[in-house]
DNA sequence: GACGCTTACGTTCGTCGTAACTATT
DNA sequence: AATAGTTACGACGAACGTAAGCGTC
């Protein structure tokens, strides 16, 4: 066995099992990957891959086993690089980040600015995504660090550190009656038609919860995968919108008006989240500690519960 | 990067940084181990171990790191050809169990009787720790399952599982006047002279916190790292042996007496756990199944959270 | 001077690419 | 007939072992 014929067989597998895919993404010839994988087979003893004649068709039991062993493999080692170029060359690199809308849009820049300016020679990848996908992104290794409110921390495999805590707040087109409501309450702004985030993000289900526990069905006439499409909304008169403070911004949003409504929800906190076991470059401190300063060297490592033997 | 470099510098770890024992240990030519070493660090571009002169004294600091993900590297190659053995020969193989002398001696037989009857030909290793060293060991890969009381829980890179849970009991020679105290106390049992586990061991501290709690101190006057030291010095008059319930055989302890001591301590639970992402083999779970019962393949899969595609 | 690591060199084996072949759709 | 995978073969390169060299202790 070798890393190239797990390499193999994982690009067998993302290419959709063809191997002639396979071995076009990675620059080799199509022969020498068929081979190689036999060769692996044979020596495991076991199929990886169903077939149908010569053609892939499938993989089989042992094959979805080892294929994800050989992904722990090739992660692995794609760490073991990573050591080298961090102590050849701390300041180059690649920095991959998965969020939300929300975080991405409204909370992430100030960060990104100052690491960008900071790091230059970085290369930043933003990957925006439901915080399923992104728990999932991270936990594959498609992605380094993963920012979002859910989620998270049902993963095992995640290592997850609380950033801040944020609240929510009511937003209406000036002269909108709710924004007489005073003081405002569920109660209130269950009378009005809500346009708020989809059910996969941002403690939506703490929103549905608040209004149970009072007995009181929200009229919830749009849900939406980010605040610019909730304030666009409710910019059109379709509803009072519900919506993360931090997304509200008076200088831009001249069209609306914010009412806290910090004391009608519970507080949502957002997490920021590694792989276990991951090899965190210098400058992936950084970010984090940019992002959430209380989240220095020291107390992400302490809660790797790895120290970085560094 | 190859998988043979990762081996050669994990074995030159593991024989005290000698690039000759190592390659003996791999029974290749030295020269040859040394090579890949420098091939290795090159490409990479960072030194692995310290060097004076042409001797290696240490391990650099990035070494460090690279050697432990050369470990999980390993690992995981290994777990590939495991599951290639097991789908071709599921009757072969070995297990490797971690434990302490209670259990090894009173609990575990049954099963262990039941399992070599069942598997004959899996090769099995027991090695006795205390749990820090068992946790340890499974945490490493040294060892296939660790089974122990306490310490368990505490390791991030394990999964855990509970067996059974126990109470302790009183010993004492036949007449000694602690088997008068009906019922027994803790009040009672403090004015004896104990012996008892060490501190590492089967809920040691449960037994400080329980007389701690009446404000008592009890006057242990010899700690043991087996029931079985504890029954002898009991037998030699030393004092009161105060040892896990099953640890009591009446048909081999005929020159003590037993009181159980259920109500005067927190019951203990015994635990089982397996690396976290290992593979396991088929007989893992039989074992597991014949030590808990209720431990079944599916129960054990559940915990595992990754759930087995077999 | 003995031990331990490195360099040098030649052989062997494995890997890869091209080309021809075969099977599936 | 076209597409996808396998077999065959030859060239290159990597890895290993032996032998000699060099630096430490």
């Amino acid at each position: 066995m070798n890393l190239q014929q797990l390499r193999y067989i994982c690009a067998v597998e993302r290419q959709g099992l063809s191997i002639s895919l396979a071995a076009a993404s990675l620059h080799t010839s199509q022969p020498g990957v068929s081979k190689q994988i036999h060769l692996l087979e044979e020596e495991l003893g076991v199929r990886i891959f169903e077939r149908s004649g010569k053609r892939l068709i499938g993989v089989t039991a042992p094959g979805r086993i080892i294929l994800a062993q050989a992904k722990e493999v090739l992660r692995d080692v794609q760490n073991i690089k990573q050591v080298g170029t961090e102590f050849t060359n701390e300041i180059t690199g690649s920095l991959s980040i998965a969020t939300t809308h929300t975080q991405a849009r409204y909370t992430l820049p100030k960060a990104i600015k100052k690491f960008t300016q900071r790091y230059p020679q970085v290369n930043l990848h933003i990957h925006q995504g439901n915080p399923t996908q992104i728990a999932a992104m991270v936990e594959q290794g498609e992605a380094d660090i993963g920012i979002a409110t859910e989620a998270l921390a049902r993963h095992q495999g995640l290592v997850v550190l609380p950033c801040y805590q944020w609240n929510r707040c009511v937003v209406a087109p000036p002269g909108h009656p709710v924004l007489k409501e005073k003081p405002l309450t569920l109660k209130a702004l269950a009378r009005y038609p809500i346009v708020t985030y989809d059910f996969a993000f941002a403690g939506r289900s703490l929103i549905n919860q608040a209004f149970e526990a009072k007995g009181l069905k929200p009229n919830i006439v749009l849900t939406a995968l980010d605040s610019d499409v909730i304030k666009t909304y409710v910019e059109l008169g379709l509803g009072v919108g519900l919506l993360a403070r931090m997304a509200f911004e008076p200088a831009r949003d001249k069209n609306l008006r914010m009412v806290d409504a910090a004391h009608l929800f519970a507080a949502s906190t957002t997490y920021i989240a590694v792989r276990r076991g991951m090899f965190l470059r210098g400058y992936w401190y950084a970010f984090i500690e940019l992002f959430a300063p209380h989240l220095t060297r020291a107390a992400v490592d302490k809660a790797l519960q790895t120290p970085s033997p560094l």
